[in-house]
DNA sequence: TGACTGTTAAGTAGCTTTATCAATAGCCGT
DNA sequence: ACGGCTATTGATAAAGCTACTTAACAGTCA
């Protein structure tokens, strides 16, 4: 309902831009799949996907035959027209030290290469460590630097897209301002940048527990901390300062001891986690090992901690579904689950479906990858657009 | 970027539609703005503005001369060409009687006539009431029935779109499903109904604090309950089942009694606050009297139990602008907003600017009046591309 | 033979450019 | 001080361009 207004040129640039999107999002369609589509004549369908097809952004993918007739041909965007980077900056690796994740894809979507590497961020600078990773992985891959259309990162902490900075991250180096841009220009990519648990739930909303979901609140409950990500209709929920989410800081009113300042972090973060652990005589070296190995007693009081997060969330948000995400959460596995349906359902005023995450694998990355593949092809359409 | 195709057709339709939105909201706009703004021709402008005028949408407003040349024309939406009534039920009137305020006003926003009742509603039926209220502000303003294209409810509850209920009401028979439906039968009228918070945040953002915040949380602070509205770039955020800001209910944990379940409401809901001033010898009836009478160091101690609720949401939010509202808030004013501002600047982690409500009246209704006549617009706008 | 794919040709809707007329403020000369 | 002249702007009219649609047709396969 944007006041939108133009000649016949914006027509054009519509109709193409609606039928690229279109064969970027489901793919795979016939010329009479999209004339169903867009109601759009034979004609005009035709001299648009010529037109498409000499500026090298969609191909015939296949031939549909059966019916009578020739076969149709199938098009769909060409896995070729540009790719995408993601790059994940991790505090603690798999290793427990500092790591980065990276990926290339392609415009479909299908990973061509991938990176994982362990970096020291105290004596590394950021710009070039990224910028080697993408170019490892171009060379890996094969693909000529001026086919990669976006750089997406993930970082531990929040990011402001309006300053282009990263805050309130623990990694060496990441929190300097202007450090996104400077990325940008060594690389000659448009680069974006992203909290990890909101990636993570970009991954959800595409593949994972989210695909149905309208709306969806992701609690990422991870070794360093927690967070929270809010997907509205597909869209991320970020704040005014990117700090939307930053749930850890909670506070938690007790009225016999006001000035005794706690918040969630304190009542369920990995340290907390291992307190109560402690408590519950079980043996863990790590949040994730003491949840994965917790007795149901256990559980069930972490569940009650957890559900005091939820029900504020709750009763803010009102969403249609919680995802339970990060490694803790994934060890905690179906165990968890119950034991936090259950203590949400007594505790809790009002409800909501709780669920696990759905992603196998490093959702962040996943999420990146996502995210990316979202700004190239809005790059790709908008470009049309513009003529 | 929504897939959208057709032909010269909907190129027209566009093109009135956005003129039509121009004239509708900043309005008063001559032929040489438009076509400044919409990069249109100028025959391309005639027409349509003569479309429009015999369409009876819009009309000259004026003529601007000063200039050399001829007085160039001024247009602007046509007020006459639709209505919208707003009902607000409220639990507690000023009287403390439940009561029903309403008011009619035309396309650019000027109130024609406004209605006051009591109404017992254990006795009443809510269709032929919100029914004889709008007959009675149609014909007290002399307007025909259909010329109102919209008529807004606000009802202390919380109101679920998709189901078209009203829920978690006192009012006696607005909870029933199908309300809102058989209301819209009766008036032959389009009806929408939302949360009375709701419509005070929309009050808010066209007039009042909010007209500057590219996103604001409005926490309400009532004689009856709490509430919060959360506006994300002038929509609002709603929830699933319209549940969102349910802020009461955010549950409050405490280490040493974890079983004693409190929540918001009873920290600093009406009751609440009752407590809190006998125990500072504060006297007065209601819970505003006593935020108008209450010292400085009650007013310290209610901010504490405030900043909670706040901290909450700007963690989970991150919002531009907290606006306190609602009639304690009101009665507490300035020295509420400073005893706020220091208590939140103390304990929350995160900054947020806050401040207290800009309007000066029935907020509840000048919402309703402004969601309402929005809709309105949305109506026209949509009937033209229509076709 | 009939259904379906894809192209070519003619027609139409709607916008833009260009040209024209009309009106008025400001200037200038008497 | 006043009336006519000019520059500037508002609005309409005519011609041209762009991009879509409808209609007709050639080709292919069950």
């Amino acid at each position: 309902m944007s006041r939108l207004a133009g000649s016949s040129k914006l027509l054009r640039a519509m109709n193409e831009s609606a039928a690229l999107e279109l064969l970027l999002d489901p793919g795979m369609l016939t010329r009479a799949d999209l004339r169903r589509i867009t109601a759009l004549s034979t004609p005009t369908i035709s001299e648009l996907l010529r037109r498409l097809t000499a500026a090298g952004l969609i191909t015939v993918v296949g031939h549909d035959s059966g019916r009578p007739g020739p076969a149709a041909e199938i098009y769909a965007a060409d896995p070729d027209a540009a790719y995408t980077v993601a790059v994940s900056i991790r505090e603690t690796g798999t290793s427990g030290n500092p790591s980065v994740a990276a990926a290339l894809c392609d415009l479909t979507g299908t990973i061509r290469a991938t990176v994982e590497t362990h970096v020291d961020f105290l004596g590394a600078d950021p710009v070039s460590t990224v910028a080697g990773v993408v170019t490892r992985l171009r060379k890996r891959a094969g693909v000529e630097a001026g086919r990669i259309r976006h750089v997406q990162l993930g970082v531990p902490g929040s990011y402001d897209p309006r300053s282009e900075t990263i805050r309130l991250t623990d990694v060496p180096g990441f929190g300097r301002p202007g450090l996104v841009p400077r990325i940008a220009e060594a690389l000659g990519t448009r680069v974006g940048a992203d909290n990890d648990v909101n990636l993570a739930a970009v991954a959800e909303r595409r593949r994972g527990a989210g695909r149905e979901a309208e709306n969806f609140a992701l609690l990422w409950i991870g070794q360093d901390g927690l967070g929270l990500a809010i997907d509205i209709n597909g869209t991320l929920l970020r704040g005014t300062r990117g700090g939307a989410g930053e749930i850890g800081y909670v506070p938690l009113y007790s009225p016999d001891s006001p000035h005794r300042k706690i918040d969630l972090q304190d009542l369920f973060g990995g340290p907390a986690i291992m307190e109560l652990a402690r408590d519950h005589g079980i043996a863990g070296e790590t949040p994730a090992a003491v949840v994965a190995a917790g007795s149901e007693e256990f559980l069930a009081v972490l569940a009650d901690r957890v559900v005091v997060g939820l029900a504020a969330v709750t009763a803010i948000l009102d969403p249609y579904l919680i995802v339970l995400a990060g490694p803790i959460a994934q060890a905690g596995g179906e165990a968890l689950l119950t034991a936090v349906t259950s203590a949400f359902g007594r505790a809790a005023p009002l409800e909501c479906s709780i669920t696990v995450t759905a992603i196998e694998g490093d959702a962040v990355l996943l999420g990146a990858l996502d995210a990316g593949l979202k700004a190239v092809r809005e790059v790709l359409v908008a470009a049309i657009r513009a003529g």
